[in-house]
DNA sequence: AAAACCTGTCGAAGCGCTTCGACAGCCTAT
DNA sequence: ATAGGCTGTCGAAGCGCTTCGACAGGTTTT
């Protein structure tokens, strides 16, 4: 390994010069940054990360928490972590990745050890164990999802509340009185993840608002379980128009057990999904949706966290307002004419 | 932050005795390993992970190359990062997460930095430009999937020619004779990746062995893109009553077309998907698959790794082999009864 | 013309850890 | 009893980098 040392040399500098053309910390005649520069080059040099790290102590390293568990929307998941990983890069960082599998002691670890500068923390609960460390560890942390408490953290998510009252909004502008909601697997709701319920409450508010009937029912994905769910909805609500889906996986089984129940999508019936663009527009009936701005959040996430880290930047919490697109699968409610 | 002498001197001893307590690379007396364990416990000290790169050049860290794009099937993507950071972390180490997009650079970058000890490569074209640079890094790597020339490498991939050749037998047994492949977006074949390309030839050679013939079609995913594609297919050949579908996101839009067609799966067509277990089972209908083994190969990688780092493993090439599990979409071709 | 200030470079200290050789004390073999 | 071996501990060197203060030489200010 070639180390400053050697560059140094080769250049005919001291090994603090090497160092400031590195980083510009320090102005560097212009004839002298050529030559460093140049056997930089010629030598193939790569400083080394442990070095930096311990001298600077910033490691130059992210480490995102992605949750281990595989019944919430992987896509979406893995959609925000690319994002993360690229627009990390972008700035001159590097992604640790986690799994939630470790819990708080990831986070102990991480941050006391010094291997990252800073966290990213996804598939946060209403009440997350996590919280408190977050809070004290003195390395600065963005959490995508949103907390009950979010004093002294840095939050982004999608407005759950405001896209659960605008599929409904949308719903009852159509004339539709009846609507079910397909939520997630029930061991989301278990663990109290807060889009989840926000995605609820939001809904239930404005359908209240607006004179509509809400019926929830969580659903695994799946053909099999959807058909279950919808059975029992019908049961229950046979006048149903109107179905908001928030797990994606329950999607395309659900047009499916419409279109064999004779239930035409969206003359019959209207169907609004809250999943990403490609879902939507891949479905068997173009779906109208919310997007889950996954790439937005991952990028917002890492930009926050750099402007942190260079003290530009306190902590906040950001909603990003969702936004309904119309397609094919919703329209009017058939009593409406 | 607390220091290994701090350490050290709240237990009375010295800064390298509880290093080696820490490493065990010497023996300790029960009696001063409990009193550092101790004092480590109660200061809640973390060795500084630069520190440790920098003095024994090892970071603990495996990088993990996963490809950007997002045509491939995700899931498998998702499913794999996991195994790999939850079988690192069995082994004391952390996962760095690489994206594709910075190509060779990123392997430049990583193994001369001495960031990461190892690396995972994803996505491994036939030819891809990365191997060179893998062969002479001097750092161990292990490939998920199959390049041309192995040589100086190690890979895991699933025996995708075998998997080919196992639909074709397990329909060729049912008595089909025209077979069709839905095969990946066109993208991944112009890139020469290896499992496409291979589960092919597996494919056309046993076919050719048994007497039946395939036809071969690239498929984005989508129910738009397999409407065209089904409708070319059965233009082409309106016998075709064996389908092998590769491409995940094509599989429901296939079941709800031929449902549409009035062709009952599986008495008029059989389908064979090639895809994660859990999709083939949450389909509309369930689906006679042949398992891709995203876990296993994951942490086959990592424990190779792990392995070679403690000179305990040569390259090799590792062939997982397929296994078919017949479900409730293949059947006896109709002519045969 | 002296004082004050830049600019560009260097030397040295030190970040927190691992690891090597040394060695004190004790045990075993002769 | 003495040489040789273990065991458990210590001190010091050094990993490759960043960064601080110092300073030489040139430029501007008064």
């Amino acid at each position: 390994m070639v180390t400053l040392a050697e560059v140094a040399q080769h250049a005919g500098v001291s090994a603090s010069t090497v160092s400031y053309v590195l980083s510009g910390k320090r102005s560097i005649s212009a004839t002298t940054r050529q030559r460093v520069e140049q056997s930089i080059r010629e030598l193939g040099y790569h400083p080394n990360a442990g070095a930096r790290a311990l001298a600077s102590s910033r490691s130059a390293i992210i480490a995102l928490m992605i949750p281990l568990r595989t019944d919430m929307y992987v896509p979406v998941m893995m959609e925000i972590a690319i994002a993360v990983a690229t627009t990390a890069r972008l700035h001159g960082y590097d992604v640790l990745l986690l799994t939630g599998e470790e819990g708080p002691d990831a986070v102990r670890r991480v941050t006391g050890s010094g291997l990252a500068d800073a966290m990213i923390v996804m598939d946060v609960e209403l009440d997350d164990e996590r919280l408190p460390l977050l809070r004290r560890t003195g390395r600065p942390s963005v959490l995508i999802g949103l907390p009950s408490d979010t004093t002294g953290l840095t939050c982004v998510d999608l407005d759950w509340a405001a896209t659960g009252a605008l599929c409904v909004e949308h719903l009852a502008a159509l004339g539709h009185r009846d609507v079910a909601v397909i939520g997630e697997a029930p061991a989301v709701y278990e663990r109290h993840t807060g889009f989840a319920e926000r995605t609820l409450d939001g809904l239930r508010s404005r359908a209240r608002e607006a004179g509509l009937r809400v019926l929830h029912r969580p659903c695994e994905g799946g053909y099999d379980a959807m058909a279950v769910t919808l059975a029992r909805i019908l049961d229950e609500r046979p006048g149903t128009t109107g179905f908001v889906v928030q797990n994606e996986s329950a999607v395309e089984p659900l047009l499916a057990l419409l279109r064999q129940q004779g239930r035409a999508v969206p003359e019959d019936v209207s169907v609004v999904a809250i999943c990403p663009d490609q879902v939507a527009t891949q479905a068997s009936v173009r779906l109208t949706s919310v997007a889950v701005p996954a790439q937005d959040m991952g990028r917002y996430a890492v930009e926050h966290l750099v402007a942190k880290l260079d003290g530009r930047r306190e902590d906040d919490v950001v909603l990003l307002a969702p936004e309904l697109t119309v397609r094919a699968s919703s329209g009017p409610a058939p009593s409406a004419g």
